[in-house]
DNA sequence: CCGCTATATCGTCATTCGACGATTGCCGAA
DNA sequence: TTCGGCAATCGTCGAATGACGATATAGCGG
């Protein structure tokens, strides 16, 4: 029997390396960590004024760790807020500590 | 001058993206736990028995792993020994912490 | 009402990743 | 010394990434 070793998923893999991924490119470090400084305070175009890339690249990295809910975007006007989801943050740093 | 902003490539940036990208895998990360839970007891070929993928593959993932410095593989005879190394770890805690 | 500025999205292109099978290289055991 | 299993490497293929410019789109400020 046990015709396979099963499969076994492993939500937690998934989920860390999903997480890990979108850590995985140096311009979306920097990203966390100019929001991490500017803690209440949230920025808009800044952040591509920071990096030293294309605005629509730049957007995309936005995007990527958004869909990891590492960070969120409010709309304020004709610009975006982008801050730290901490929950998202905590999530992280759970499961790194936890290896 | 400051022609530009600085590139400022950031070491640090750099580090946590490379090991962020070696975590960035759910195979990887099953054979950290895979590690973790073998403690000092390291372990060979029982790593492709446990994945569900090619020995190539693997070997691959492996491979990535150590250049990350996350692991270790010491010849033992025809085998491979590999283990956790403690310090690429810490580092790799560390840096997602600092966040 | 018009145009500006800040964003998002689309299409493209080059590069990297992930997975495999096949091959090669290495010991240790028979 | 020949055999057999373990591990690394090579070559290939398709899918995903990352970067960019060119377009949309949405409100503010004049």
């Amino acid at each position: 029997m046990s015709r396979r070793a099963a499969p076994r998923p492993d939500a937690a893999d998934e989920e860390l390396a999903a997480l890990a991924k979108a850590l995985a490119h140096p311009a979306r470090v920097r990203v966390l960590r100019l929001l991490a400084r500017r803690g209440d305070g949230c920025i808009g175009c800044d952040i591509v004024a920071d990096l030293e890339l294309a605005q629509s690249t730049v957007s995309e990295h936005l995007r990527v760790l958004k869909a990891a809910g590492l960070i969120e975007g409010a709309v304020d006007g004709p610009r975006v807020c982008y801050r730290l989801r901490r929950a998202g943050l905590a999530r992280l740093k759970g499961l790194v500590a936890a290896l």
